[in-house]
This record gives C-alpha cells, sequence and structure tokens, in this order.
DNA sequence: CCCCTTTAGTAGAACGTTTTACTTCCGGCC
DNA sequence: GGCCGGAAGTAAAACGTTCTACTAAAGGGG
C-alpha cells in the first residue's frame, strides 16, 4: 500500500515533479546526469504512474476498447489477436467488451470504454444503430468498424464481402447438384447473417431457383450447441440436400448432429460453414467453409484506429473491403 | 468534444457538483425531487462521468485485470467467459492481457494493469516468479490465481490437480493396454505441463513401468499447428502406441497429423487430450480428454477476487483444488 | 419555546499527474 | 562587457471527481 508519487521520487532524487514528469514522457529534455538518478529513484521507490491522473490531466489515455459479438467464437478471438499484438506494440492496453450479441451489454460496455477514456474503440457492432457510435464520436473517441462496412465517410472501416461470400457459399453446394437448401443462421438482427443470406439467394436466382425457397433457420447464439438443435428441426420437417451456415461454430453443430442422426455427410446432405476456423479443418467430416483474413481483420483494424489517434491532421480514412475465399473439403466432396 | 463535466451539469439544474456526485454514487442521500432534477440535466448534457478522475479521487477503480496464457485457446476462452460474465453482473470492466506465454509481455501487461490502478488481477502465471505477483499486492492490488495453486497462505487461489488429471489420463491409455507412452507437452516452463507429466509418469509407475520411458516431445506453443509438427517427430523418430497431450489444441493437431500419415487412431495409436474443449466431440475421430469446470474456474475466481476486493474486512481466502473428469471417447476405444 | 437530531445540501480541499510560464545559468558573439 | 539565446530545471495551476466538514432548515420532545 506503499503508493509512492511522483513527489515522492522527485524528492528522493532531489527534482521537482516536473522533472521526474520530463523523464518520464520526454526523456530527451532532461540532462543525462539528472535523468540517471531519477530513474535510480524510481527504481529504489518501486515507482509506478498513476495512469488515471495522467489520463485525467492528460485529456486522454493510451488505451483503445475492443467490442466484439462472441469471444467464444475463434473467428473473433483471432481479430482479437490481431488487435493485441497491434496495440501491443504501439504501446496501448486494450479493454475487452463481449456484447455476447446483445444489445444491452453492448450499450453498457461502450458506456465503460466511454468512462475509462479511451483513445478509441474497435467494435463489430451487434445491431444496425449508428447513433449510439456516433455518441462516442461526439465525446472524441475515434471508431473502427470491424467485420462491418462504414456507416459514414469519415470513418474507417475493416470488413469482408458477406454478400459474396454467401453467394460463393452457395454456388458451390449448388455445384454439387443439391437444389433444396436450407440456411442455418444466428439472430438476424446480425448484419453479416442478413448478407451472407441475400448472397445465398443470388446464387439461386443465379442457377433460376426461386430464393423464396431458401429454407431459413434461425438460432439465438451462433454456437455449435445451436447448431445441433437446428440441424434437429432440419431432421424432423424434411431434409434438404444441402445446408449453408451462417458460421463455423453452427456448422459443426449442425455436422455433429446429422451424423449422429445417422444421416451421411457428403452423401446425404452438402454442408459448408463460414469463416474456416482452425477446427474446421479437424472435424469428423472435415467441414467446408469460407475462410476470411481474420487475424488481418484486428491488425488493420488497429493500425488505422492508433494511426487515427496519433495523426489526427494526417490521417485520412479509409474502407477496406476483404474478399472471401472458398475452401472446399470433405462436406461437400 | 463537447467535454461536459459534472459541473456543467451541477449549473444546469441549479445545484452544487457535490450533489451530482451524490446522485451518481449513493442516490439515496439526494431528495427524490432534486435527484430528478439532476438527472433530467445528465440526460439533457449528455453526461459521462471521467472514470479517470474519479479512479484518481477515490483511490481505486471498478476495473479487474485477466492476464492469461493464450487466449486462442478455447480453455482460457471459456474461463474469460466465466470472468466477464461475473464482473459485469458486479459493474466492473476487465481490462484483458496475453501473455502469449512470454514471461515479458505477462511483465509488460501486469505493467499496464498497475498503473491503470485495477482493483484486482486474475492471472494464470506463465512462470513460477511469485515475486512479480508480490508486488502488485504491495500496491494494493490483490491477487487470485486461476488454474493454478497458491503461492501463499493469504491469496485465493483456484486450480484443478493436474497430477491426477495426468494420472488418470495415462492409466487409461495403460488400460486399453498401451506400453510405450510418448507425451506431447508446450513449454516445460509452464507449471501445468509438468504437473501432467509428473502425473503420467506416478500412473506408470502404478503399472509397473520405468516413468524414464516416458518419451517426452516439448513444443513452443501449445496450438493445433505445434502438434502437427510434434506428431511429424513422432512419426520419423517411431510410434509409440500411445499419446498423451498436454492440452487438446495439441492433441488435435496430433490427430490430423497422424491420419494424414496413414496412421489410424485409436487401431495403432491410442490418443489422449485435456481440457475437453468444445472441439474435442467433434473431430474426426472424437478426442478422448480430460474434463476441467472451465466456466466455472472462471466464475469463482472472480467471485474470490470481488469479495476481496469489496469486503476486505471479512474476506476469508480460500484455495479451491477441483478434480478433472476424465471423457473417454473414440480415440481411445 | 428551546434544544437536539435528522435531512438536504454546499464549499472547498484533495487525489497525482502534466503543462505553461517563468527563472537561472552559461557560453558565445559583436 | 553587455546582450542574446538556449539548456535545464522549477513553481504552480489545472484536469474532474469525491469526500469531509460544515451550514441551514425542518421536525420532535420535553
Amino acid at each position: 500500500m506503499a503508493m509512492v508519487s511522483i513527489k515522492d521520487v522527485a524528492a528522493h532524487a532531489g527534482v521537482s515533479p516536473g522533472t521526474v514528469s520530463n523523464v518520464l514522457n520526454r526523456p530527451g529534455k532532461v540532462a543525462p546526469a539528472t535523468r540517471e538518478r531519477v530513474e535510480a529513484a524510481i527504481n529504489e521507490l518501486g515507482f509506478v504512474r498513476h495512469g488515471s491522473a495522467s489520463t485525467l490531466r492528460a485529456g486522454h489515455s493510451r488505451t483503445i476498447g475492443l467490442s466484439v459479438i462472441d469471444i467464444g467464437n475463434p473467428f473473433f478471438t483471432e481479430v482479437a489477436a490481431g488487435v493485441e499484438d497491434v496495440a501491443s506494440e504501439l504501446g496501448y492496453a486494450v479493454i475487452l467488451g463481449n456484447s455476447a450479441g446483445s444489445l444491452d451489454k453492448e450499450e453498457r460496455n461502450l458506456r465503460v470504454l466511454a468512462e475509462h477514456r479511451v483513445r478509441g474503440v474497435l467494435i463489430t457492432p451487434s445491431g444496425e444503430d449508428p447513433a449510439r457510435l456516433d455518441r462516442l464520436r461526439e465525446h472524441g473517441i475515434s471508431v473502427v468498424l470491424v467485420d462491418h462496412p462504414a456507416h459514414r465517410p469519415d470513418q474507417c472501416a475493416v470488413a469482408v464481402d458477406d454478400v459474396a461470400g454467401g453467394r460463393a457459399a452457395v454456388a458451390h453446394l449448388l455445384a454439387k447438384g443439391a437444389r433444396s437448401i436450407a440456411y442455418v443462421t444466428g439472430p438476424l438482427t446480425i448484419r453479416q447473417c442478413v448478407e451472407r443470406r441475400e448472397g445465398a439467394k443470388a446464387a439461386m436466382r443465379a442457377v433460376g431457383l426461386d430464393p423464396a425457397d431458401l429454407r431459413v433457420a434461425e438460432t439465438a447464439t451462433m454456437t455449435a450447441r445451436a447448431g445441433e438443435k437446428a440441424a434437429a428441426d432440419l431432421i424432423a420437417g424434411g431434409l434438404p440436400e444441402a445446408v449453408f451456415c451462417a458460421n463455423d461454430l453452427l456448422a459443426l453443430g449442425v455436422l455433429r448432429a446429422l451424423l449422429r442422426a445417422g444421416v451421411r455427410v457428403p452423401e446425404d446432405v452438402v454442408l459448408m460453414g463460414y469463416d474456416d476456423i482452425d477446427f474446421a479443418a479437424a472435424s469428423t467430416v472435415s467441414l467446408s467453409s469460407m475462410r476470411q483474413p481474420t487475424y488481418q481483420l484486428g491488425r488493420i483494424a488497429t493500425e488505422l484506429l492508433l494511426d487515427e489517434c496519433d495523426n489526427p491532421e494526417t490521417h485520412a480514412h479509409q474502407h477496406i473491403m476483404f474478399q472471401p475465399e472458398l475452401v472446399p473439403r470433405e462436406t461437400t466432396q
């Protein structure tokens, strides 16, 4: 409970608090001899700078916020890894918020971030409500959208083309000869789910099928467990020839449930996931999926955010859109 | 960039700043009429409390730190989910630090947490150096160890018995008739890896085998990719009858590499992982594993930490040790 | 009717930094 | 020798909140 402050260090080194602050923040401005004396005092007393005092006076912190939809999803974990790497390279700390798909929880998390006066926020929004993000901006907090297109031009965003992804996925299923298709998706409040569905419909239209025939099974969460339940419903309602899942966790759940029910994959049903998480390749029947540059998504978004924070005058807002890549495996052989 | 402060709110509501602070922190102490007036002013002006100022004055924040070894590992993700749930129930924010197995990185993360004056820290330490954690305690930051036994009596810790787990796992492999056993492990600086190895040796001793015959393959990271490499080495060096992996990610990598090389599992080699992550049940040949109460680990650790923070006088330090549970699946059939 | 207690609210110091404006010293230049 | 300018350091104000000590008014009891 020592709580040694900059004043104690100053007294111990025989200088003023201002000089200690200079040693901490612009060592070049301090004569080498003095600097050494101060540094010795810092080590001797075990001084740790009080970040809050510093934030208060300086008006900003070296902290950013990361708000994701589901930290249990390897997709977001990899994004987070990219974020963390860049942030820590540049000396920023990351506060993680998990919205678990709930708008309320996301709202609470954003409030916490605002109270912490984070420098900026990386967010994969749970819903479509730009107003909440604009409120952050009004407080001087930069926002970069991750895995989501920009709401407005003066904003950075890093996204992957989900319509194209959905189209490519379903085109692949159609190419395997399937004609009746089910789409197992998370909440349709989530943009990704909606756009992948639109892509799926476009692919059906392209081969002359009626997009209205796409059988949509919506789940509350995008987990393997939810996928299992959805598969049970599909089986009960009569199996389609192909199943397209909005992410790999759902797909792995569907796969597990189908196999357990004696349905053969890919002979009876062809199956596609989305995200190409590590485990997709390792599953019972290896899972076809759409690969996204996940880690890069996190890295680039963070680089954009920190550039916006550290070089506001030269910073140019960017909208980056990656293209997903088809990874065919055994479930669509 | 409005930056409306408590003073602005006070002026707008015709009260003193102190009263606004009371509305924020002990609404009961303020007359209902005044409270409403203040609340209206807060909403009207879009006031957001400056957490740093509050932390500075109050001497502590409503923030805890969580430092894990690898956020990419579903084991830690689930722990983190438990932590997050409890923390957000009690109005605490969580700063996440990923040490990625590096002591340096962990050190940096702890420094960030110390500077933020977090109320407490949950940590799965990367190495065995209690001194660093003691330094945090000297700064008035409570520390609870997660998935690690206590360093000292006046400290909370929540752990799982890794020696027992290693013993049970290898006993199971031995019961399947295997006599030559390989242990694929992460860095032996990590306690869990060492203890599971000790358990493995104990199991060998128990059936009259020489523990020195345990073939140990050490990898730098505990990922599927590392597991694949380790498996390649095993194949090159002559296959054992059984492989025990220090976690499921390694095991899934080993499994993938073995199958690709034409080795049959479990006919040629029986295989066990550790952690029982969700994907263990979904793999090509479903993976036998040791289940740990992961989510509970996070929940309970956080409850202990916050109890220590919020009720320092009545708090009783606890050392909790869970027992892991064998989950046999196809890789040991 | 006075004193005591409770309730509602205020004024102002304090938290630990950063930063601005200022002082002091020294060397060099005309 | 006087003046200027830079280097090195200092003193003190400020950041936005919380908290302590205080005042004022309103009941309540004798």
